[in-house]
DNA sequence: TTGTATGCGTTATCAG
DNA sequence: CTGATAACGCATACAA
């Protein structure tokens, strides 16, 4: 392996040097800058990532923690979707990534967890649809051991940024389409997790969007089951003038449990997934841009390596109808 | 962070006896053992992966080389069974791993891809859905300077193990099941990609069936296509028996267009992939557990690492007919 | 059986 | 602006 001894010979300079040019710092000549380079580049020299984050004190190495929904296979879409966002985004900043599912680090005190990630050199983590019950996690956060991005959790410090859409307007703006075009006077409202941070926030839209309209809402807790949906469906939609789910799922259990009853009411989901165009009939939905989720967490965790403070961000979401046709390719 | 110093001074002993200890080394008495874990455990000491790698000169981490197929995100369940398969083994094992997409080393001459691995500390790649056009990787594969192991692709040597499951008896049993069910006499073959192994394996499958049982045999290529496979539906089905498609996603593009054409034509599938249960009408396919293939190969990288030579894994399948009822959760 | 010393490839701190 | 040199945390050949 050509390493930076080898460049520093070749370009008959000083080790420190090399990894000042490579690193821009800024007191080193543009003579020996393009003397270094030129052998950088004729010896195909590329730094070893792991002595240098070894080496150095400095963040790099990011975890992505993962939870795998192992029962409800077709949310892995999402997931999917989040890995590659954030590994392309690291990419491009130069950064290490690691993913750790969920399963591999529950049940640690946390001790535990601090000493593995610590282990891993890790120094940065993004957390994806952490729960209120997660309460090692939380402590985690609170620790400011690490700095931290909370995809869909209100969580924000020193060290811990938040990044998600609006899912309280989402969810308004989603359920208040779907309900204007079917001129709709009640609603059946599948929510989600009980200890959801998403849960909350749309449910929060829907209840400001029935108190707007005038509308009377059921809600009940569908926990992202398909199945739960359908059977809530079953069981409550037949008076209720629409069924709006908190999920894409759901949406998918609720309507094919209409289709079962033999009777129309408009659905409309969460999420966008491409699922939602092969199951025949087309609801309205929320499109969240998985991907650019994710890459914006990386880089706002860059921004916390860089010095920067926590905050929220909050990024932009779509409404859209999906149907086969645009999915297919 | 709490390192093997602290451990080896808190437990009277030399840095290396810790290392040692940790390793399995053989001469090491029972008593300094015990010792050494005690405190260890005490600590909550886990050893840092960075800087063993870095240290060591025997292989650990691992690249999991992935395809994403961006257009068509369906696929997206397999790969992340893949790469969840392949980290829990890993975790098993003691392995680091990381997750590079193929487009990171799109256009990659041979020697930057070894630079970029090697600057990783990669000495093993699990390489997915390899085919005949990828040359680098090819060379890559041929020069043995990594230890690597290829699902779904035939190249074994020295450092290079190949793990699948039988696709040539996968595709003639499930086709055979089909035809058999329901009596046909001729087939519409709708194949996979010109340039994949797989594509090559099923086809013979396929070319076997038809001779031994003497149907008609019409093959066309659907490149992996749900659109390609709806248009060659339309195009060729009518005076075929059956249409056996090289993928699920395929021949839920067939089956639709089946429907929209109005005539019924048994359909089955390859992968067994849980979006078939959302179709509506009942296939036979195929059913790879790609979470348990991705571990084999992990344990067969495993394997090479630790002086194995490369050889041939071929793994079970089952034939399924997936339906709603079964994937609702 | 245990301990000492050296190296892995960087980064960072100081002298010069 | 450049160059020695000491870390980083661990593994390992070698000495004791």
């Amino acid at each position: 392996m050509v390493s930076i001894k080898d460049v520093a010979k070749e370009a008959g300079v000083a080790i420190s040097t090399v990894s000042k040019v490579l690193n821009n710092y800024p007191n080193v000549s543009a003579d020996t800058k393009k003397k270094v380079y030129e052998v950088v580049d004729r010896l195909g020299f590329v730094p070893n990532a792991v002595a240098a984050t070894l080496s150095s004190k400095k963040a790099g190495r990011v975890a992505l923690l993962v939870k795998l929904n192992i029962k409800t296979q077709a949310i892995d879409e999402i997931d999917m979707q989040y890995i590659s966002g954030a590994i392309r985004k690291a990419q491009e900043l130069q950064l290490d990534v690691v993913t750790i599912f969920e399963s591999m680090v529950d049940g640690m005190s946390l001790e535990e967890m601090t000493n593995y990630f610590a282990s891993q050199s890790i120094s940065g983590i993004i957390i994806y649809g952490l729960t209120k019950g997660d309460k090692v996690i939380h402590k985690l956060i609170d620790s400011g051991r690490f700095k931290i991005v909370v995809v869909d959790a209100p969580m924000v410090n020193e060290n811990t940024s938040s990044v998600s859409i609006d899912h309280e307007k989402a969810q308004y703006e989603v359920a208040n389409k779907t309900i204007t075009e079917n001129k709709c006077k009640s609603i059946l409202y599948i929510a989600g997790m009980n200890d959801g941070y998403v849960t909350e926030w749309r449910l929060k839209g829907m209840r400001r969007l029935a108190e707007d309209k005038g509308i009377k809402l059921l809600v009940k807790n569908g926990e992202f089951s398909e199945l739960k949906a359908r059977n809530l469906t079953m069981k409550y939609a037949k008076n209720k003038g629409a069924v709006v789910c908190a999920s894409d799922l759901m949406a998918i259990g609720a309507m094919k449990a209409l289709i079962e009853m033999d009777i129309f009411r408009p659905v409309c989901g969460f999420d966008g997934i491409i699922l939602m165009g092969y199951v025949g009939k087309q609801m309205n939905t929320v499109r969240q841009d998985f991907a650019n989720v994710s890459a914006s967490a990386m880089e706002e965790l860059n921004r916390l390596f860089n010095g920067g403070v926590g905050q929220q961000v909050v990024l932009p979401h779509t409404l859209v109808r999906m149907k086969y046709e645009d999915i297919i390719c």
